[in-house]
DNA sequence: GATGAATGAGCATTCATTCAT
DNA sequence: GATGAATGAATGCTCATTCAT
């Protein structure tokens, strides 16, 4: 099943109070992890309140204690997906690190976020397409959160300047997608070979070819070091 | 509404027949084109049979004359589309042309393609997604068919030797989806800009980088010639 | 069964047409008084679309067809009673009389509608008030309109200029109640007996006791000699 | 808030126990009154027992120990009403006075509480209709009950003998209904009113025109007296 | 053959009631 | 004893498919 998070904060004393709210918290991850994965296996419109109650072992009531309706439900299963991926970057990337790096190293990170979970993944690029209208809304602003920091690399390189207006926009989904149909097929033993690839596809609109081959092999020794 | 493909065959000579079934045939293709926009306006799942004879002006009687239900519609529009596509590749590419030469073609065609008839290409790509089972084996035929076609690169250049199994897959979906979700932007003014774009991330893997640009040169040459 | 109102018009000429529109709207009054039927049984809220379908013999969907949900049927059902007895009233009552003999003889025809039909007037009386807010704004409308009738007696005697601004609206419902919870207990017989009782309590606010005795009477006797 | 009864019996010594009792009578006491306004508000069936317990301000288990479960709830609120305007009645009317006393004394006491308490009123007369059987049950007992105190006047007047059988049970339905219409409207201050034309439906089948209106001038002449 | 009215299985959602804590 | 989270049966409604005309 879709792998849980870790509990965030944990540095709570008193007894009983943490036992309830963790608890909670854990269900509810539990829940949403499972509803993920329905989602993901039937399709947003396909999967019935019941598939999702069977697959997360809620009751019908406890499901509508939990989310307004299955659009709740599924826009709260993408959000999570979303919220987990970041959580992931933020802690794997250093903030202070110029812009090539960053990317380097979040795109690496996404690449084997969506192997791991390729249920997950879904949910966010394909599903989110017939999730309603939040669903879509949060999908386009999850995309515009991508584009904007792609954007940022025009400051970077020489040929930032050249690119169309909305080229981010096609980057962003379009890699997302690259990675989800590759990792559909459950083809996940590839995401290690699939990385180079993409990161320079990301790279090189911005840098060149030559120097998003340079900050490339860089990121890859390093990354060879640190085993 | 989504265009027709000419009629095929047109060399018959007796009267009666012709014009029976070539208004048959017609007919046909009149219906399928409104069921694809009908499907891409609404998706899949949230169009009706209804909206499919009300848009298609067919009675319910007729829509089960031509379909044996709503999923085989959905079927039958998303290879009428793929057929459709494939024949202008046919027709525009020259079968004896290298492998180069037909891929930098082909894209061209494809993304005009999809240029002109959006609503066709989010059938193929999205729609297929939630259009049942016979709909999701028919989109990975295709891409397998693409894939295939990509493969043959393989023995063009000196790199194809080194790409991992499933490359081309990858290639292939991940291309058609960064058309459509360009395309469903509206941005279709851009799909020139995008061109040499997609095509130079379809050669290089096989040819590397410098013959690629080579080859591009030559076709955007060759285009600007034939106006 | 609640009765059927006479089929209105029948002067049409052409066969099959008339044959089509009458049977629908012969239909769509059965399914009404069936519908009238199991709301006045099971009341408004406990009624559910099972049992309306169950009683008037109809489909899931023809229901859906027929009504826009079960609030709807309510009010279409409402509607008719309302419209069934005005008819019966129109026809009955001399348009040129005065004020009383209107009044007396518009007394007698609802007290017999309601005899007859005590089903039908059980839904205009109590289930309106639960049958939601279209139901409700309808009651009000109907209460208003034979309100506006009985103010009209203001005009006729010495009396009416006393009264209370909205003296007539509880005095047109009470009265409906009065039928409905008397009719309600099966003592249809009692109809005969009611009346004068009824008529008195409508005529005597206006023209004072004596006059309305003096009208009761010679209605009474003209009622005698019609038969 | 509807209001509650006087505390009934208080002549207890002991305190603790008194303390214990009494308190639960009380809470008793509030919960029905503000069951009684949720009931009255939502209606029968629109009123969800959650309703209840926060307009109670009591658990969901507390609900259950006061009451067999959302029926029962309603019973019991319809018997309170029932029960306060009795003792009411009991209290104010002399035990000893002759029929036409009593029944013009409990007819202005009977419209007093329903201009008092608009909401306990609706619950009798209106909600009690959609209540389940046992409500109904209860409603046709009270009105018997007031039907029967109503037919002790047969014997008072020489026009008693010509009344219909069940003349009484119309009286007294219709009567409170009436009152409902009237109230539910806002007229509050037309309560004044509306007493002497009730009481002049009540007394004149029985006593004839000119006693009745005797009985209720003498009435009257008492009732300001007694300010 | 062609039509579109009728069918009814299936779905999302609500809420009275129970029972573990 | 008191609480309120969990349960799941029941309901209003939609829509793919059939079949009488």
């Amino acid at each position: 099943m879709t792998q849980l998070p870790p509990a965030l904060a944990s540095g709570s004393v008193e007894k009983g109070r943490i036992s309830r709210a963790a608890r909670e918290e854990e269900r509810r991850q539990q829940v949403l992890a499972a509803c993920t994965d329905v989602f993901a296996k039937r399709g947003y419109q396909a999967a019935t309140v019941e598939n999702l109650i069977a697959g997360a072992k809620i009751s019908m009531g406890g499901f509508y204690k939990f989310f307004e309706g299955k659009e709740d439900c599924f826009v709260q299963v993408f959000d999570r997906v979303v919220a987990v991926a970041q959580e992931r970057i933020r802690i794997a990337v250093a903030p202070d690190a110029n812009w090539a790096a960053q990317a380097t190293f979040g795109t690496r990170i996404l690449i084997e976020f969506a192997a791991e979970q390729p249920l997950a993944a879904k949910i966010v690029v394909l599903e989110a397409q017939t999730g309603g209208e939040e669903a879509l809304a949060r999908y386009g602003a999850t995309v515009r959160e991508v584009a904007a920091f792609l954007r940022r690399g025009r400051d970077e390189g020489k040929f930032g300047g050249r690119l169309p207006e909305n080229f981010e926009d096609s980057t962003a989904s379009g890699l997302v997608w690259l990675l989800q149909t590759r990792l559909a097929r459950g083809d996940l033993g590839d995401a290690e070979d699939l990385y180079p690839q993409v990161a320079k596809v990301v790279l090189e609109p911005y840098l060149g070819a030559d120097r998003a081959q340079q900050v490339l092999r860089a990121a890859s020794d390093e990354h060879a070091a640190s085993r």
